[in-house]
DNA sequence: CTAGTTGCAAAGAGTTTGCATGGCG
DNA sequence: CGCCATGCAAACTCTTTGCAACTAG
């Protein structure tokens, strides 16, 4: 899809990187680096997605669309864990996924969608700190 | 939230009630539903969120909001597969469910958020249409 | 060089809101 | 009858697009 480096995508991807346990918005982004236009943050994220180094998640109910830097070594096609309070996104592990594949597959003859699903929740971290209310 | 039953929220109920195996974008229900305005059709479905009857689900990579009819004795905080090809809401077996939020318990302490997590997918029969190709 | 990219500003799509009118209870 | 809900249109927010200027390779 893109053939050039320039250094607006350049900058774009070493933000993500930076970020890639968050999954940001379009938006966010293109605020966080007015150094790129509004256009080229646009453009790039979906090029960026068409080329499977970025995932395109939907959080909450919120109308915009989110953003996630996806190392395909990392996490080759796990299962993700988004938290509700903190926004950070965790790995399910593979025991877990595979166990869930196959019973979904088992019980329900549903095939589960491993990129684009993502579990909502609450993280160990953040459930520590709402015990303490 | 809302005190009158309205003709407007009535038809929409129904209307919901009549589609609740299908995710909805709000704009959806407004085009199907001429007899409402615009903004009653948005006023309702976000008073019906609060009032628990409809769920607000994020589908595919669209930036429309999506509702689906919230049953609530059918399903008492089950978890939800949607079918990305057919749109369709399948209730995850609740063996299979509470498996997965045993295992994620465990493995990750991450607590799972059952009302708002769909888990994207092909159906069986989806599936069954997709191999013919 | 020259095709792919950018930046800008204008257009689009979906959703929200202000306000006068209408209708539920 | 009083207050809530509706309808309309205008305002908003986020995203996309057209086009001339720019730049990576």
């Amino acid at each position: 899809m893109s053939k050039y480096m320039t250094k607006q995508r350049k900058t774009l991807l070493d933000f993500l990187a930076q970020h890639a346990d968050q999954s940001l918005s379009a938006k966010s982004v293109a605020q966080a680096l007015p150094s790129l236009s509004v256009s080229a943050v646009y453009r790039n994220l979906s090029d960026l997605e068409e080329e499977g180094r970025v995932r395109r998640v939907s959080q909450g109910g919120s109308r915009e669309v989110y953003y996630q830097y996806s190392d395909a070594e990392a996490c080759q096609g796990c299962l993700h864990l988004l938290c509700n309070r903190c926004g950070k996104t965790f790995h399910m592990d593979h025991s877990v996924a595979k166990l869930l594949e196959e019973s979904l597959a088992d019980t329900e003859q549903f095939r589960i969608d491993r990129a684009n699903t993502v579990l909502y929740g609450i993280c160990a971290s953040c459930q520590k700190k709402e015990d303490k209310h």
